[in-house]
DNA sequence: ACCTATTTGTCCGTATGTATG
DNA sequence: CCATACATACGGACAAATAGG
């Protein structure tokens, strides 16, 4: 698990964090069940708070890209579970606001381009 | 602002005051463009922490209901606004996974039963 | 144009709870 | 039972953006 961080960046550490995390997934160095560092272990190698790790953890978590539980850890998710979970959450927004299913297509058409 | 908080619940202390807070949009008490109280000071009047009030309003912000902002405050954003986020987000990691359009509208189909 | 107060954003530290192995 | 690990909540500190005088 190679991390670096940039104090001196303008983006915050939990965001260095969670996209460093992110493009490492993208890039098959981690794959779909492998275990992500401890947040102990990682904030301690790294010299900061395990809360900001935690924070990137949920960063992740909340994009479907990582599942967390508690005394278990972080694993990545099978890439296609992810999406699936977002398509779900936008249909029920969209039945909550009364949207037919014409209209979430236009805008899944129009979000394309 | 009315807003209640049960320390004995099951339900954590954030998600009580976002779930309080997205009735009230949804049931029109909380319109468009309408502030919500200072995370400093809804702490002080409900008794808690104003990072677990921070929390509740980060929560609400992910669901694309409020916009936040430092110096400002949250505001309610336009109901119509929220979805067009979701959507593109779904487009935007189907590219990245070299998702098809028909793909997506598929995904969509099944989510919707 | 300047200053000041307000407000969120981030990070740190600590403590407690709870699920997992 | 016990160690591990995240989840929540508390408190404090400083930075940065905003609004208003």
């Amino acid at each position: 698990m190679l991390i670096r961080i940039d104090p001196g960046s303008d983006q915050p550490i939990y965001l260095q964090i969670a996209k460093s995390i992110e493009t490492q997934i993208e890039g098959g160095a981690l794959r779909a069940g492998e275990r992500l560092p401890s947040a102990r272990s990682l904030s301690a190698s790294l010299g900061i708070n395990m809360h900001t790790v935690l924070k990137a953890y949920a960063e992740l978590q909340d994009r479907s890209l990582v599942e967390m539980r508690r005394g278990r850890g972080g694993v990545v998710v099978s890439e296609t579970t992810g999406i699936d979970v977002m398509a779900r959450e936008l249909v029920g927004t969209a039945k909550r606001r009364g949207m037919t299913q014409d209209e979430v297509q236009r805008l899944i058409w129009d979000a394309w381009r």
